[in-house]
DNA sequence: ACGTTGGGTTGATCCATGTCAACCGAAAAA
DNA sequence: TTTTTCGGTTGACATGGATCAACCCAACGT
């Protein structure tokens, strides 16, 4: 069993109130680097948690945007649609990462964010949040540094897709899930996928087939092994260097 | 000649003082929507600016990141490199658009922006500017939207990326910046790339070769006339049909 | 005016990935 | 328990775009 996240010592005061200063992942999430005063204020900010259901959406496209949500517990996948019925998924967020930042450029929603799992989220009403990053200066820089870090993110995505081949965007992609498993506590060598091969394919513009028999190939490799959605991973080294090898 | 830009009128007064305030792309720019005194406060803010020479570089990945900067004339790409010598194009920047928003997140450049013309640019320095975004309502709210609306460019791109094929990815292109031409008070119709094919085709994730004959392709099918860098749109929902046209 | 150079075009061939199809196994539904 | 469904795997074949190569043209330096 990988770690479990540490328990709430006192939950007979904090049932309800699960707020960022007393929640875990507070390092990992929005409120980094916040002393305890500015902790506070940002828990009155917190208005609401939601809870999910696996396949539901958290949003959809064209939804007026007013709010960012920060992943409580749970995993998500985001998409959008074009017209003609092509869809891509655009990226998948796992705790404490933030969904929605696409909304505030038009006030809507330009994508759908879907539950790939039961979840939990909590709200962020992006004007007071804006209001309360105007009065709390790390706040403010922080929230910069995350929308930075998904643009940042987001070229890297382009890089895997404009120049990598099929093999080498699945191993990038299982490293990246296993380096953001590893920050959040849990096996860097085991983890089970919480998407199909087709959300992984669309992903990276690949066809599920394709993503099945790089998967099969990396078993035969012996670099990974996979039952289902189970993957461990046996030769971080050997993912690397199918990376790094071509010029 | 599509339109040239208004001539200032007061070039006796303004010749040193090039100021958001006096700037005509203010309306495209970060000044967007700020009022009268807003506008000098920001240009108290605008430090120094760049001329940067065909070829040149604005600033390289890797170097620390202290201000972002504005496009007052001329045209930019930037792109990433990684380590087996692989790189992509990452975008295309044109007049009032902002560069070295990815080093937000690292305090450190993530990518290389270089000039395709003789261009100018604005230095804003980032902590002023964050500081400037804490006392004006305006600013920060049109700052967190030109962010986002990378971030929804980007996707943007992933789904070319991922979904497109060849003549669909060079459709889109043109047809973008054609847009962006527009938006500038130039012709949609009439334009010259500032950019080679190869520089295409890295961001489109294609070869200059299939970029060539795209081009080609287009020309025969009466949607463009090419000659050389000089592009003439002809049949614009030609170029656009070819797009929604598959499932 | 000439040669050089870098970008662009076009053709022939190859290969990685898409497509189509059969089949399997696990989990959910009946 | 049986059946159905959905996700996954694997094989055979098709194809879009990459690769390799020849050639063209315009711009620029001498």
């Amino acid at each position: 069993m990988p770690q479990t996240q540490p328990l709430n010592q006192d939950l007979t005061l904090s049932v309800i109130k699960t707020a960022c200063s007393s929640c875990n992942l507070r390092e990992l999430c929005l409120p980094f680097g916040l002393n305890l005063e500015e902790l506070e204020r940002l828990d009155d900010l917190v208005s609401t948690r939601r809870r999910i259901k696996r396949g539901d959406h958290l949003y959809r496209a064209g939804e007026p945007f007013d709010s960012i949500y920060a992943i409580r517990s749970g995993f998500f996948k985001t998409d959008v649609l074009l017209e003609d019925g092509r869809d891509q998924v655009t990226g998948f967020q796992m705790a404490g990462e933030l969904l929605g930042l696409d909304g505030i450029s038009t006030e809507h929603h330009t994508c759908n964010a879907i539950a790939l799992e039961d979840s939990e989220t909590c709200s962020f009403p992006f004007s007071r949040l804006e209001g309360l990053s105007r009065e709390i200066h790390t706040l403010q820089h922080h929230f910069h540094k995350v929308m930075s870090r998904e643009i940042v993110r987001d070229h890297g995505v382009m890089m895997l897709l404009g120049t990598m081949r099929a093999e080498e965007r699945l191993a990038a992609f299982l490293l990246n899930l296993s380096q953001r498993f590893t920050a959040r506590g849990f096996s860097h060598a085991e983890f089970y996928l919480r998407m199909t091969r087709e959300e992984i394919g669309s992903y990276l513009g690949l066809k599920l087939e394709t993503v099945s028999r790089a998967f099969s190939r990396f078993q035969e490799e012996g670099y990974i092994a996979v039952q289902q959605k189970h993957i461990r991973i046996l030769d971080v080294n050997g993912l690397k260097a199918l990376m790094n090898h071509r010029a």
